[in-house]
DNA sequence: AACTTATTGTTCCAATTGGAACAGTATTTC
DNA sequence: GAAATACTGTTCCAATTGGAACAATAAGTT
């Protein structure tokens, strides 16, 4: 928008105050962080799914199934849910859809009848390291704009905050 | 999770290893600046949404909309799409309920008669008002974790991260 | 001026989404 | 040990969601 060429005359009619610059939402908000958070997850993460369900066929509950099982050697649905904040029933859509195609593994707990072990198998795993590689790039892409002292005092903030966020209810 | 009381049995079946630290996933992912964001926007904005439409009544779109028209005195439906990165039509559909309820205007614009011209009414203005204080205070809820110096730190860094991922490629 | 291309806002439609009620199992309480 | 309570995973359903095709207008081209 700033620095974008795309012709943009809209709202620009009296000649006496310039073209709008439609980023100074991003100071003019009350609450201006979450804001720009919400914002960048917005053009980090959501164009990054898109990609993903037209390259690779899956979706965002599906490919966070993935990640998680990608990461740790067994979890539960409800290990899954917790970790990534999306309801129970979107996961248990996730799971049969990924066992279907052959990216997870699940069997039964023999010692609570309630609950299955999950774990990914290396055509998951394979998969995985295909979406992560595109992921990686497009973080990049945003990232790429701070310098080395930015990107390590961000990292750290970040970490400190999803760590509390995580205490938080849902 | 972490500092959580929850009894999570779950995933603690052999005494050799500790319980599942679940959190651990925000540094085993290998775009882990791009998953905390994420799952910060979800910690934030998203339970911030679906309080404002059990208790207003209205839904993201909606909000944003009014969100957009509460900081610039005149936008257009196109405006507000770039601004918050929501599709054309998502946009379209909250103008119409907006106007419905009587929480903006709308002019056709004389100089170009594909776009109108929206603002903000009295009414829509003191929802606004009412949504916004919710929203500050979940966000001081997640970054009150924070110090004063990291506090400053985020809001500069994500300023200037937000900037830049205003000139990608939607 | 006719013709092509771009832009705005809309409608249509298929898909994802998540709340709520549910069955089955485990845990706690009396 | 029976009853009450809690938890896991599932199904059902209504709602939001966003891509794509569309009509209307504007801008650019020859």
């Amino acid at each position: 928008m700033s620095t974008r060429k795309k012709s943009t005359p809209t709202s620009d009619s009296g000649a006496v105050h310039g073209p709008l610059d439609l980023t100074s939402i991003f100071e003019r908000v009350e609450f201006s962080d979450a804001y720009r958070i919400s914002y960048l997850a917005n053009a980090i993460v959501v164009p990054g799914y898109d990609d993903i369900k037209r390259d690779f066929g899956i979706i965002r509950a599906e490919y966070l199934l993935l990640l998680c099982l990608a990461h740790f050697p067994v979890l539960t649905a409800q290990d899954v849910s917790a970790m990534t904040r999306r309801p129970r029933n979107s996961i248990s859509r996730a799971v049969h859809r990924m066992l279907s195609v052959g990216y997870l593994n699940r069997v039964p707990d023999p010692a609570d009848g309630r609950q299955a072990k999950l774990s990914i198998t290396p055509a998951g795993r394979a998969l995985h390291d295909d979406i992560a590689k595109t992921l990686i790039e497009r973080q990049e892409e945003v990232l790429g704009a701070l310098d080395k002292k930015e990107r390590r005092d961000l990292q750290r903030i970040l970490q400190k905050l999803a760590l509390h966020a995580a205490t938080l209810e849902r």
